[in-house]
RNA sequence: GGGUGCUUAGCUCAGCUGGUAGAGCGUCGCCCUUACAAGGCGAAUGUCGCAGGUUCGAACCCUGCAGCACCCA
């Protein structure tokens, strides 16, 4: 094995072994346990929080696999209707071409052409990751078995009375040209003004003034209303209004829906371009006319003078013309919310169509029950407030987009306007009986891609057919997600996976937090602050960094800023750090936080954690490759030492990984393998190992500890980091008495029932005391390793010095000592540095050596945090109350603390004295 | 306006059913010690946001306040 570990040396090619030997497809006839991947956008790229996510996943999967269970982790893209249609338009428009220049058949062609080049990216970064997903079971949303349960799905709910087409105003995108969903649009506060608008009486006696920020929507303006208690309008009710621009005449009207304190008092109401104006007109049964092109410019209704100019262009000449006619009040500035599209950031337009709808209500109720009833739940578990707070105040979901990419609605409308839904055409035809002379017109609108992903877990698993695969592993087990996602997609899932199957589709939704840069920015393409998680497994330098982060920018201006920032945040590009590191970093941040803050740093410091792992296994390997011949084990207290710390860990590491606490998981493994194994148990190891005159069966014990332990350890890491794991087991296995083809599928360890030895711990807890109290001596007083230090033991108990004789020679050599000899009765202490240990004292003679000031000033330091101690003990103990009240054994452990701090304190006191007489 | 979180060491974060405040990174010493300098040994560092309350005892439970973040309207 080389000196330090190089994961490119491993990574891929175990990568290869484990998919050409099958080993991800769910394999044994344990417990079926499933994970659904949720589907990346296919012509995509995996960003820091897919990698997360996925790391999340396949650790849960790897598991679950070990544990036994019939582990199933299926993977998957998502067609992304708006965002791959986006991509592609550009790339035409690029080549000077349209979308619709092309027509729509060559332009879906156009799409899946770009589907089949890009699409490989993803699975390829899926492998670096080292994800075990069964890749014979991959799946796309646009397949052609996928694409029949979409209509299956709709048909049913069509049938069910539970989809609807109506004309309703929807969100409307008029850059893409497609109505979106109330979760696609992103409300933000923009400056904006506040118009004062007179509207005169029709009559001339007067006018009213009306407040509002879209004039240019007066265009279709059909009454102005006020609040009924408004005294300022008092009696108007009723009378008419001219127009202005357009000399329509429209009612004054009272309704309580009106904020007096808003503006004037008095606004207009336009139902067929506001959300809450149509509410009204619905109620009060007002006209809808509709001023508004599909890309937002005034249309034909609109007086001449306004006919195709965009919309705010024609706000800006009503103004003006409002001005010129005097009928402008005052215009004033004004914060408001801005609706935008979040694929386009195009301010959307309330607008008028024929949609098709999904009623939700009734879905809702059994999605809320659910949860209420525990049959599905939440980790963290306050998100179902997040989740009830939306499913309770739930509309009916818009399902149609104008747009090509995606799944078209399987309805036909005859010439007469009835629709007619089915299958495909000549399905149609024979269900409703309709002759072949019939035209028929197939709905030009695709489905909501949420749609398709809602019915994700089933449709992977072969519904609406009735496979092996569906029973077995529907429901799911666990959904990993995040939370900006919920509304999307989980509760979409739930309510559909309970309408068609009567199940829900996973039984526990991991929720995780947001992975942002390490200034706790979030990461995007315009903030420059993304990574490409295989840029930290293979590293990257600088110059290409940049040029990653500056090209395909939406708005190219931002580059001179974020090179400059990527120089000087990344002045040497990126190291390669492997896999296993940036997944164990992952694991790590996988707290319950919802951001979480990715450093390098931490990469980094991981990446030195699988080089310690790397060389712990060098030593156990070149401690065990001399032959020894075959005999009696004797096992030392360090052996059972490990062993019960050992399986302590598995406890944790197990209890993390069943809990989704993989930071405590991961926290429990780095401190076990650094702190215990390698910093004393491979300690601890060496004397046995090492000494001419150790007995065989000794060193025998040891050595299987040392290949057990490394062993056990190997698998209990293995979810997390993969690949070195795998590497290293290849070589320890065998010796350590373990036949296998791979780690993967070696059982995750359990704790051994007889491990934990209490009595072990407490004598091993004395013999570290012990070498760090001599260590501590030599740190403070500045003693290189390299001179010789004595110790003699004082006030040593006949327990101590039996414990000091069994553990001699570890003590002497990971102290530095040359020998600890008690003090004889009556003999004067020598001039030394002490340690305590109990009543035990080791003194460290310092003849020649040693500094009086800084012994003092070491001692002091001591003395004042004891007595700091030692007053808030005896307060608690001088409480009547706390005696009287607090359970006895805090009460006794408080008062052995008390003597402790005493005894010390004592000890600490006589020692100061000693040191003091030698200046 | 409604909702949900968060506030602990210089930084990033753990801290379980209330019972001695922890880790990593960084900082400061001493060391190339035969697995590992991507390392070893040692050290320093806190008004647990603020104010009340409950309790023998509060980082933790309750109330209020302040600041920050996100979601919904």
């Amino acid at each position: 094995m080389d000196r330090t570990y190089s994961p490119q040396a491993i990574e891929e090619r175990i990568y290869r072994r484990w998919e050409a030997e099958g080993l991800f497809a769910p394999a044994g006839s344990g417990t079926p346990f499933c994970i659904v991947i949720p589907p990346p956008n296919v012509t995509g790229t995996l960003h820091m929080g897919h990698a997360f996510q996925d790391t999340i996943m396949d650790a849960l999967t790897r598991f679950h696999r070990m544990a036994g269970d019939r582990a199933l982790w299926q993977p998957g893209t998502d067609h992304a209707g708006i965002a791959t249609q986006m991509v592609v338009e550009r790339q035409l428009l690029a080549e000077g071409q349209s979308r619709h220049g092309l027509g729509r058949e060559a332009f879906n062609q156009r799409v899946w052409r770009w589907k089949e080049e890009s699409g490989g990216t993803i699975a390829r970064q899926m492998r670096r990751l080292g994800c075990s997903v069964d890749w014979s079971r991959d799946r796309f949303t646009m397949d052609p078995g996928m694409s029949q349960a979409v209509r299956q799905a709709f048909i049913r709910l069509y049938q069910e009375g539970l989809i609807y087409r109506g004309q309703r105003l929807v969100n409307w995108d008029p850059v893409l040209k497609t109505a979106v969903s109330d979760l696609e649009v992103a409300a933000e506060e923009e400056n904006g003004t506040l118009w004062h608008i007179r509207y005169p009486f029709a009559d001339r006696s007067g006018h009213v003034t009306v407040a509002t920020t879209r004039p240019e929507t007066m265009l279709a303006d059909v009454a102005v209303a006020f609040h009924p208690d408004d005294e300022r309008y008092r009696g108007l009710d009723g009378k008419q209004l001219t127009l202005p621009l357009t000399g329509r005449t429209i009612p004054l009207l009272a309704d309580g829906f009106v904020d007096p304190a808003f503006g004037t008092g008095c606004v207009k109401l336009t139902p067929a371009h506001d959300f809450n104006d149509y509410e009204v007109g619905q109620r009060r049964s007002l006209p809808l006319p509709n001023i508004l092109t599909a890309d937002a410019k005034i249309n034909d209704a609109a007086p001449a003078a306004y006919r195709g100019l965009d919309r705010f262009e024609a706000r800006r000449r009503i103004v003006a013309d409002l001005e010129a006619a005097g009928l402008l009040e005052k215009a004033e500035p004004h914060r408001l919310t801005i609706p935008r599209g979040d694929r386009s950031g195009a301010v959307i337009e309330p607008w008028l169509t024929d949609q098709w709808y999904v009623r939700i209500a009734p879905l809702a109720a059994g999605a809320i029950r659910a949860v209420e009833d525990g049959r599905l739940s939440f980790v963290p578990e306050h998100w179902d407030r997040t989740y009830f707070e939306w499913m309770r105040n739930i509309k009916d979901w818009c399902i149609s987009r104008q747009l090509w990419w995606g799944h078209r609605i399987p309805a036909w409308y005859g010439p007469d306007g009835t629709i007619y839904v089915g299958e495909n055409e000549s399905e149609v035809r024979r269900r409703h009986g309709l002759a072949d002379t019939l035209s028929l017109r197939q709905d030009e609108d695709v489905l909501d891609t949420w749609f398709s992903s809602g019915l994700w877990p089933m449709t992977t698993l072969g519904w609406p057919d009735r496979t092996r695969e569906f029973a077995d592993f529907y429901p799911t087990s666990v959904l990993v997600t995040g939370f900006d996602i919920i509304f999307f997609w989980v509760a979409r899932m739930v309510m559909l996976g309970l309408h068609f199957t009567g199940q829900v589709p996973f039984r526990e939704v991991y929720i995780h937090g947001l992975i942002r840069d390490h200034e706790g920015q979030k990461m995007s393409k315009s903030k420059g602050n993304v990574l490409d998680p295989l840029d930290i497994v293979d590293g990257i330098g600088l110059e290409a960094l940049v040029a990653k982060r500056t090209t395909g920018l939406m708005q190219p201006q931002l580059a001179p800023a974020i090179e400059r920032a990527t120089r000087r945040q990344f002045p040497q590009g990126i190291a390669a750090y492997g896999t296993d590191a940036l997944r164990f970093t992952f694991a790590s941040l996988a707290t319950q936080s919802r951001d979480l803050r990715f450093d390098l740093g931490r990469v980094e410091g991981y990446r030195n954690f699988c080089n310690k792992l790397w060389n712990a296994a060098r030593f156990v390997l070149l401690s065990t490759e001399a032959a020894l011949p075959a005999g009696e084990e004797t096992h030392s207290p360090y052996d059972r030492w490990i062993r019960s710390r050992l399986a302590t860990t598995i406890a944790a590491v197990r209890e993390g990984f069943c809990e989704f606490r993989f930071d405590l998981a991961a926290q429990a493994v780095y401190e076990f393998t650094w702190y215990e194994f390698c910093d004393w148990y491979l300690e601890f190891s060496k004397p046995v190992l090492q000494s001419p005159d150790s007995p065989d069966a000794a060193r025998r014990g040891a050595r299987r500890t040392l290949l057990e332990t490394l062993e056990a350890l190997l698998r209990l890491l293995h979810p997390l980091m993969p690949f070195i794991t795998e590497e290293i087991w290849q070589r320890v296995a065998l010796r350590a008495g373990v036949a296998g083809a791979s780690i993967m599928r070696q059982p995750f360890p359990v704790v051994p029932a007889d491990a934990a030895d209490a009595a072990i711990e407490s004598e091993m807890r004395w013999v570290m005391d012990f070498i760090l109290g001599v260590r501590r001596i030599r740190g403070e007083l500045d003693i290189a390793p390299s001179v010789p230090l004595t110790a003699r033991l004082q006030a040593a108990s006949p327990a101590d010095l039996e414990r000091y004789a069994r553990n001699e020679a570890v003590i002497r050599r990971l102290a530095g000592i040359a020998s600890a000899t008690p003090l004889a009765p009556g003999e004067t202490p020598p001039q030394a540095a002490a340690a305590l240990l109990g009543d035990l004292r080791i003194l460290v003679p310092m003849t020649g050596l040693i500094d009086v000031e800084a012994e003092l000033e070491r001692l002091g330091k001591r003395r004042g945090k004891v007595e700091q101690e030692l007053a808030r003990a005896s307060a608690k103990l001088g409480n009547e109350s706390f005696v009287r009240n607090a359970p006895a054994e805090v009460v006794t452990q408080e008062r052995e603390r008390l003597e402790g701090f005493k005894r010390e304190l004592a000890q600490l006191a006589e020692q100061h004295e000693r040191v003091a007489s030698l200046r």
